[in-house]
DNA sequence: CGAGTGCCCTGACAGC
DNA sequence: TGCTGTCAGGGCACTC
């Protein structure tokens, strides 16, 4: 769900997946016949992207937030949006950053925009992640089969961080943003700065669908934000009204009623429920 | 090696 | 009006 700031819209998990949807039949055995990078000294978040002309882009998916299109030749193209990374078949008016020519067909051009450049549009041979420790060490998909709480409940135990920083390096689970991880330890009554390996037993299940559950419900809400936000800037109220504590420092909790609290931790802003989320070892 | 900090980058916005 | 400072954050380099 994107969450809207101004003009801009941060990508959240389930608009990268549904940006993976339109990419899909759009991308999916067109051949690349050049790769450029424009507007954007050469870096390593646009390494060896050349090398993608003259492949057939085999599919579309993504793991987190990451979109990885295997290409013929053994390589593959990883893109990640970062804060403000739009891919389109139209030209942008400013902050270009990749221009991909395609074969024959319609769309015949990927234009890669990305404001404040947090964005990646990169080739690595194919699987190997060592150029980008996050997706080398991820988690399971949220909602795939594979995050189960027996699986979380291990994945806790190997740190002593904050929970929520634990959350937001993606190795317990792929995905979770900084918007995500407040709203689903509210949920679960965890106090984000509680250590990851000392969130009580009962708490891991409920931490566990807490997760899946407001990653499902932002996708299902997806839609209507998505026309809010292209009609006008009515998407801004939509969303935002779907947030139980983030942006939301020194109203009453939805659930009890006290002050919501926000603190700084790993330089995120966080948002919780002091009497909802009480810190306790 | 785990944990913590700060940087990247740009634009919106508040305050003077 | 126009300038300055602050905020926003995913991923990663760097330090201890």
């Amino acid at each position: 769900m994107p969450f809207t700031r101004g003009e801009f819209t941060i990508p959240e998990l389930p608009e990268v997946e549904t940006v993976r949807r339109e990419l899909e039949p759009w991308l999916v055995g067109r051949t690349i016949l050049q790769a450029e990078r424009v507007e954007a000294p050469p870096s390593p978040k646009y390494a060896s992207l050349e090398r993608a002309a003259g492949q057939r882009i085999g599919a579309v998916n993504r793991r987190g937030k990451f979109l990885l299109l295997p290409l013929s030749l053994g390589d593959e193209l990883v893109v990640h949006l970062g804060m403000t990374g739009v891919v389109s078949p139209d030209p942008p008016e400013a902050h270009l950053r990749v221009k991909l020519t395609l074969d024959h067909g319609p769309d015949p051009t990927l234009y890669f925009c990305d404001v404040r450049r947090f964005g990646r549009f990169l080739v690595v041979p194919a699987g190997d992640y060592r150029s980008l420790p996050t997706l080398h060490g991820m988690g399971p998909e949220p909602l795939c089969d594979t995050f189960t709480a027996a699986g979380f409940a291990q994945a806790l135990k190997r740190s002593g961080t904050p929970i929520k920083s634990y959350l937001l390096s993606q190795k317990p689970v792929a995905g979770v943003g900084n918007i995500y991880a407040d709203e689903a330890l509210w949920r679960a009554g965890v106090s984000p700065l509680t250590p990851a390996n000392r969130v009580s037993v009962c708490k891991v299940g409920p931490l566990c669908d807490a997760v899946r559950e407001v990653l499902a419900a932002s996708i299902e809400a997806q839609g209507t934000t998505l026309n809010d936000y292209r009609t006008v800037s009515g998407g801004v109220g939509s969303y935002l009204k779907g947030l139980n504590v983030y942006g939301h420092a020194d109203e009453p909790c939805p659930r009890c009623g006290r002050a919501i609290c926000k603190v700084r931790l790993s330089s995120r802003s966080t948002y919780f429920c002091p009497r909802c989320q009480p810190a306790r070892t």
